[in-house]
Order: C-alpha cells, then structure tokens, then sequence
DNA sequence: ACACAAAGTTCGCGTC
DNA sequence: GACGCGAACTTTGTGT
C-alpha cells in the first residue's frame, strides 16, 4: 500500500472537505472580489432608499410606487394571464366582487 | 369661501390618498430613476453568483466562503464579543464543549 | 473610591455582557421552550405545504391561492384603498390601461 | 350546445389557465384549512417572540439564544464538519487567528 | 439548473 | 430619545 506517512486524513474525508488544493491566493482573489461587488450593491441599494425617501418627501406612496415599478418589471403576457385567473378564482369565491 | 354642504371627497379620506398633488410626469421620473438602478443592482448581483459559481467549480466552498465574506465584513470587535457571548452561553448549558 | 487596581473587567465591558448572572438552568428553560414552538411551527408549515400539493393535484394554481389567502387576510378597507391607489397611480403613468 | 364557431378561448389558453372544472366549493374548502393553519402558525409565531421579548427581559442577549437554539437544531457532524471547514479557510486567508 | 417559497435579518416608523 | 412593532430585502432550501 505504500500510504506510509503521506495521504493522512483522506480516507474519512466527506466530499465537501476532499474538495482539492486550497491555494490561499486564489481564495482570497475570489473574496476580494465578493467584496467590492458587494460594496456597489449596497451602495446602489442605498440610492434606491433615497429616491423613495425622496419620493415619499414629496407625497408619493412609497409601497405603491414599490408596487408599480415590480408590475413594469413584468412580462405583458404573463401580467395578463396572473390577473385574468386571479379574477376567476376571485369569483369563484364570490370574493371583492 | 362657498364650501357650504358639500365638503366633497374631504372628509372621510385617509392621509394617504389626500398625498396631494400627483404630476404623472414626476411619478415616471421617479419610477425610471428606480428602474435604472434596479437593474444595476440585478446586474450586480448576477456577477457575484458568477463568481461563487466559477469558485465552487474549482473546489470552494461556496457556503464557507459566504460565510467569510460576512465575518470580514463585521467590526473586529462587535464580532471577537458576539463570539465571547455564544461561548459563554453554549458553556452555560454544557454543549458544543 | 478604592478601586485602584481591581475592577477588573468591569470598565470596558459592553453593555450587552453586563447583563447579569446567567442562570443556566434559566436558560435552557428559555431554550428548550423556543424548540418546542418551533418545531411546532415547524410542523403546521408541513401541514400547509401538503395543502398545496393536494390542492396543486386536483387543478388549481398555487400560487394564485397563495395570492387568494393573502387578500382575504387583509382588512376590506385597507384593500380597497390600496387598490385605489394602485388605479391611480397606473393611470397617470398610463399603464395597464 | 350552441358552441358552434367560436370555441371561446381553448385554443390558446395556456396549460395553467386549462386545469379543468374549479370546483368553487373546493377551492373554498382549500382556502378555508390553509387559512386556520395559517393563523395557528402566526400565534405560535407571536408566542415564541414572546419568549424572547421575556428572555431579555431578564437580561439574556437575544441573538445570542436565538444562535444557540439553531446551532442545537444542527446535526452534530455536520455542525463539527462545518466548523473544520470554516477554520481551514480563516486560517488559508490568515484571518481570525 | 431554475424558479418559487420560506426564514432570518435589517431598516424605517410609531409610540411612550 | 429609545424601544418595540411591522414591513421589506436577502438569502437559504426545495421542488420541478
């Protein structure tokens, strides 16, 4: 077998932890690089909080605007069918008639 | 000041909706400016998926390395006295020893 | 004063760790409380999730009954003011006409 | 049957619109059991909060609690593996010594 | 592998 | 001014 004083520690070793050379440069350019992407999206996500602070200052209603800019993000279609079988479950029900 | 009797759609309206006067032109100007930065920040978080992605296929742990991230990202000090605190607490009831 | 050369520990402790004798009976009373309702809760989500799939079985769309069970929680007031809002706001951007 | 001609809306009716005959009896019946459950799970939610709100009360840091009791909900060899890991990769980057 | 749904965390608001 | 409450966003897990 030959596995005299090297190869220790394989054996038992789930599939996460065999997962091959840890090269520690290569790790922490990977985190670097987390990092400053996560930066901008904070710094983004920041102004998007101002704008409907901003919004909200001036007597907008911040969740309907919040509301509507999803609905945009919406495919047409796929708006039209959500709503048509929300109707008909809705009535169905005999709901906000 | 002729208002006598009638008081119409004053009354009985919530704070909300008496918000004042709602310029459809400023509304839009605000919906885009959310939209374009909405995007952004998707984008944004596209490329930070690449990138765990790209890491896990050379081995990483993307789980742990989420985890790193968020430990960088902590106050050295709030995070060495959470980690006091979970010790004592876990010693307090005898596990994890 | 006299407290020259003792008080050890006790000056830059936080606030946080101050907070008193840690009774561990206390709490892993506090704790094995927590783990009762959780997994109780834990369970009814079970039940609910089951629903779904029996429900999604036999024709009907999840999500749409998601979307059912929601609006029928909320106050009929509260709803209606909101989708009046909605209206308004959608007409003066002219969407969803 | 007087359908002659117009077949209104088969054709292109998408698969989720075309799930066969809603039952409005049924639907409620679905409605109605997802709905007490619902409200079972948020009393359960409200009681737990409550254990935490009487926990601080007393002095004990909620997060922290709130760590421990999802650490104890971990199987034993995952959280040990997890934590191994978690090592091998503050001490590749040098961080946490 | 993608999308949906659930849970936890965090932020803003109203209250005391 | 702080504390508790509620909503919103993010992330994790699961089912297709």
């Amino acid at each position: 077998m030959s596995n005299i004083g090297h190869n220790s520690g394989e054996a038992a070793v789930s599939k996460k932890t065999k997962a091959g050379p840890i090269s520690a440069d290569r790790l922490k350019s990977f985190v670097e690089r987390i990092q400053k992407l996560e930066q901008e999206k904070k710094d983004i996500g920041g102004d998007i909080k101002d704008i409907y602070s901003e919004l909200k200052g001036v007597g907008y209603d911040a969740p309907t605007v919040r509301w509507l800019v999803k609905e945009l993000d919406m495919d047409a279609a796929d708006r039209d069918e959500r709503n048509t079988l929300r109707d008909v479950y809705a009535h169905a029900l005999g709901v906000f008639a």
